[in-house]
DNA sequence: CGGCAATGCGCC
DNA sequence: AAACGGCGCATTGCCG
């Protein structure tokens, strides 16, 4: 195969990290300093910006020749900063000709695949090779591509040259790397290629409302921000240094059961402080519903109302809409807010606005009232919602839906809007997890309780509490029977799903809940737990393949691979096999083996058990059911804008919007191994002109 | 001044 | 006889 590897250094007064490298290659600002490139790996060849435009010159005669040939790949390493740069420099303003989608080949996305760090020094580091990045030369070019404070860029010939050799010395890192890591493969190439589709299509956001919804928010933060300043003389409400003071002021911390203060302001412990209750959050409401002034107060403590505001404005969520007017494109677009192969197993990881972590909309609305006239909550609408914060009139907003930064916080997700003449259409995949880890486990049963659209929560409560249990009646019962089913898969402990479910349980009540889940509700879980445990210390002790559920694990080339049954591999770097005590006996040691991953911003060692094989694995499978969907929804001429773990969300002409059409491609034309392992695949739809919940 | 690591928060 | 996991962004202080 014959190959150009190429890399540009640029300059802009355009924030890359903030904007995208779509915003940032179509900023008039943006200029490029060189291209450095390698045909087939030969030399590495810079030309500088001033030799680009001469088309007949050596070095770019010859450049020139390749993109013309439609036989030559262009790789680079995040292609989607390089693909931007050519398209809005090298083809709209050089004039050079395209260079389509698949003739593009991203080294990152092979390291994303294979579990490797996505910065290519970082890459290069851990699979030790030879060539380096060199970290002073991007120092050096981040320098020069940056303007002072008066616009200027500070260049000079000594200080191009710098960038010229590092570009030159990236060049062959990015080769070395490439060699070393090969390509996705033809299956995932075209999942890749997919995913370039939909990242270059973008996602329509409303600016009219982003706008309108920033001037809300800063219109009614002004006066909180500064009360909160004069009260406790601190900036920033997020700052550290709140805690402080709070200790200082003497804020009553809940306290655990060793006495320790729980100083911790999250949004759940700062309502716990405030004592706040459902009938106390009714009566607010209902103030505020009628506009009348709140009655006076015994002047509360200034600590009590730092933290009301930092509950009404600290909502980190708002920022979203500084994210989207930075990235949103001349064409009114967002794109490349999705990350090839982000996680570990495959799925998808959110970049820029981030669209995979909107808050769900928590405002409760009078819809209307029961037979003894309560009243009856429901969501908000989004149209009436989007329309009140357009009136751009923060009082307004208080009039309609309360606290304003409230509402604009629960319809923060509607900022994303079809295209125009377009719907959007959505599905999620119904409980998939916990289907996929039953139907892979074997434990048939459970699978059709769970088909059948039967909830198996009421019979799973019954069997840990031993009686009948009703939904409404026995609706913390009821809730526990849910999250034992939802949470348990992995491998579980008593402590984790007591401070996460049941807090206010005893430990032997979360311990009997998941031994009910494990020995009476899925017996067969967790055995598949430790098949897959035992499957892959073999084939890391062994140095050979081992098969456990349908799963392969193998050793291949610096890497351990679990082969799932659509025949897509999940990648685990530098396995080693190691020896580990038992918890519960340090002279009990036996076979483990770890292996180098990225966790939490850290390139980690991080050693293999069952429950987190099985994750893995479950994802991973989860992760293919979405794929299937994807090129359901393509093929039927439907467009995917972009996903959020188990959901996608794609966008067609008003007219072909259908939602039990949408169910059918998300959930229909199911692939032969998933029919052997009869999962059941539902999924919960809608269509509309925004996207909510 | 910018990059980096640590921490907290939002989602699935 | 144990262990739920996965992300990205904003903010901060630290460091060069």
């Amino acid at each position: 195969m014959r190959f150009a590897l190429i890399d540009f250094e640029t300059e802009s007064a355009c924030d890359l990290k903030k904007s995208g490298a779509w915003v940032y290659s179509e900023h008039p600002t943006t200029n490029i300093l060189c291209l450095g490139y390698t045909l087939d790996g030969g030399p590495s060849i810079v030309i500088s910006a001033d030799e680009l435009l001469d088309v007949w010159g050596d070095k770019t005669a010859q450049l020139w020749a390749a993109v013309n040939d439609p036989t030559v790949i262009f790789i680079a390493h995040n292609c989607s900063f390089e693909k931007g740069i050519w398209r809005n420099i090298m083809v709209a303003v050089f004039g050079w000709p395209d260079i389509p989608n698949e003739r593009w080949h991203d080294t990152q996305a092979v390291c994303a695949m294979k579990g490797l760090p996505l910065k290519l020094e970082r890459a290069a580091s851990a699979l030790r090779l030879s060539a380096r990045k060199d970290t002073d030369g991007t120092k050096a070019t981040l320098d020069l591509g940056r303007t002072d404070k008066k616009g200027y860029y500070n260049s000079t010939p000594e200080k191009l040259q710098r960038v010229y050799d590092y570009n030159a010395s990236d060049i062959v890192a990015e080769l070395e790397l490439h060699r070393r890591v090969r390509g996705l493969g033809a299956s995932e190439r075209r999942v890749w290629l997919l995913d370039q589709t939909i990242n270059e299509r973008g996602v329509r956001l409303d600016m009219e409302f982003v706008s309108a919804a920033q001037k809300v928010c800063d219109d009614a933060a002004k006066p909180l921000l500064a009360e909160f300043r004069s009260l406790t003389g601190i900036d920033k409400l997020r700052s550290p240094k709140l805690k402080d003071w709070l200790i200082k002021q003497g804020c009553p911390f809940p306290r655990d059961a060793d006495g320790k203060p729980d100083t911790s302001l999250s949004k759940e412990n700062v309502a716990k402080l405030l004592g706040e209750d459902d009938d106390q959050e009714d009566l607010t409401d209902q103030e505020d519903a009628y506009g009348c002034e709140s009655y006076q107060q015994p002047l509360p403590f200034a600590y009590r109302r730092s933290l009301e505001i930092l509950q009404i404005v600290g909502s980190a969520s708002i920022k979203k809409l500084a994210a989207m007017q930075a990235c949103c494109g001349s064409d009114g677009r967002a794109h490349g807010l999705l990350q090839y192969h982000g996680t570990g197993t495959g799925l998808w990881s959110g970049r820029l606005l981030q669209p995979q972590n909107f808050p769900r909309p928590s405002l409760k609305i009078v819809v209307g009232f029961d037979k003894d006239g309560n009243e009856i909550f429901g969501g908000h609408d989004p149209e009436q919602l989007v329309a009140a914060v357009k009136t751009r009139d923060a009082e307004f907003v208080r009039l309609m839906f309360g606290e304003p930064i409230a509402a604009v916080v629960s319809g923060l997700r509607h900022s994303i809007v079809a295209s125009e003449g377009c719907l959007l259409e959505s599905a999620d995949l119904k409980q998939i997890q916990a289907r996929v880890v039953l139907a892979l486990a074997g434990q048939h049963d459970k699978v059709r309780l769970m088909e059948g659209g039967a909830t198996p929560y009421v019979p799973m409560a019954e069997s840990i509490f031993k009686r009948k249990i009703n939904k409404i009646v026995d609706l913390k019962e009821y809730t526990i029977g849910k999250c034992t089913i939802l949470g348990c898969g992995f491998g579980m402990g008593a402590l984790t799903f007591r401070r996460r479910y049941c807090p206010n349980e005893t430990v032997e009540y979360a311990q009997h809940a998941i031994d009910v889940y494990r020995q009476e509700f899925a017996p067969l879980v967790p055995k598949l737990w430790y098949g897959l445990e035992e499957a892959s210390i073999k084939a890391v002790w062994d140095r050979t393949p081992q098969e456990a559920f349908g799963i392969v694990y193998q050793l291949e080339d610096g890497w351990l691979t679990a082969r799932l049954p659509s025949g897509r591999k999940l990648w685990y770097f530098d396995p080693r096999p190691v020896r580990k005590a038992m918890p519960w006996d340090k002279d009990d040691i036996r076979p483990g083996f770890e292996y180098s991953c990225w966790k939490m911003g850290q390139w980690i060692r991080r050693t293999g058990y069952g429950g987190l094989e099985t994750q893995n694995v479950v994802s991973g499978i989860a992760r293919d059911l979405l794929v299937n969907g994807m090129f359901n929804i393509e093929n039927a001429g439907h467009k995917v804008v972009f996903n959020v773990h188990d959901e996608n969300i794609a966008e067609v002409e008003a007219e072909c919007a259908d939602a039990s059409m949408f169910d059918k491609y998300m959930t229909g034309n199911i692939p032969n191994w998933a029919k052997a392992l009869h999962i059941p695949v539902a999924s919960d739809c809608w269509v509309g002109p925004r996207y909510r919940k």
